[in-house]
DNA sequence: AACCAGGACGTGA
DNA sequence: TCACGTCATGGT
């Protein structure tokens, strides 16, 4: 099957129009955005990435920035344990600014019981999708970027940016869902990493600055590069 | 004052 | 399967 080489193209003019992001952000290494592109090589930050993709479900990274940094200071970026054994009440006041914070208190005491479990047995491991995915308060755009950014699996990861950009230029012949936009990206590209994480993070800006408010895409500088028949 | 933010889950048709 | 309500704080 022929690639349609307009997924390469577009990300190519986004990387040309504002550069490489280096996503994942880590609190733990220093500032954020750093511009490293290589897999994590400690379990915490892999940790600290999961931590940080559950909170930010439908949510600003502003906001998570907070609440990571007041989880950080009761060490509980570092050490999974400490998360699993505190009370509810502590980490739903320090991760209050991210939304959500009885539903997110839960799912992140669920993610870290997860995570020790799977570390245990095999530390740099990356976890099977489904099995992601069979966690309460992990769905598809959760799993994925987590593979991806903490564990470096070459796996697309599909956002609502994503649906509304793709979907404005004309790319989609059709509504698709979660698993058909990811295969279309997938089936367009070559499989890399790096590519992967900065597609997505590029998307993300792009988003921000141009599909945000109403009316979507209307100054967006994207918006002839796909030919409509 | 409404709308949006790097979603996921529960429910009923 | 899918459309819709719920979860919740903080920006603009």
């Amino acid at each position: 099957m022929k690639r349609n080489h307009l997924y390469q193209l577009i990300f190519d003019r986004m990387l040309q129009l504002y550069g490489p992001q280096g996503w994942w952000p880590l609190i733990s290494k220093g500032g954020y955005h750093c511009g490293d592109y290589t897999v994590p090589d400690h379990w915490q930050q892999r940790f600290e990435i999961g931590v940080g993709a559950i909170l930010t479900q439908n949510t600003s990274w502003k906001q998570v920035e907070k609440a990571l940094v007041a989880l950080h200071q009761l060490q509980m970026l570092n050490h999974p344990q400490t998360l699993l054994d505190a009370d509810c009440q502590i980490i739903e006041t320090a991760i209050k600014s991210a939304g959500y914070f009885r539903q997110k208190c839960k799912k992140l005491k669920i993610f870290s019981d997860f995570f020790l479990q799977h570390h245990r047995h095999i530390p740099s491991l990356s976890p099977r999708r489904e099995e992601l995915l069979s966690l309460w308060g992990i769905g598809p755009e959760t799993a994925d970027s987590i593979l991806l950014y903490a564990y470096g699996v070459p796996i697309f990861v599909i956002d609502a940016y994503t649906k509304r950009i793709f979907t404005f230029l004309g790319m989609y012949k059709e509504a698709l869902g979660y698993n058909q936009q990811q295969e279309l990206f997938m089936n367009n590209l070559k499989s890399e990493t790096i590519l992967y994480q900065e597609y997505h993070a590029l998307i993300v800006l792009h988003a921000k600055k141009y599909y945000s408010v109403k009316p979507y895409g209307s100054e967006c500088p994207l918006r002839d590069m796909v030919q409509q028949l």
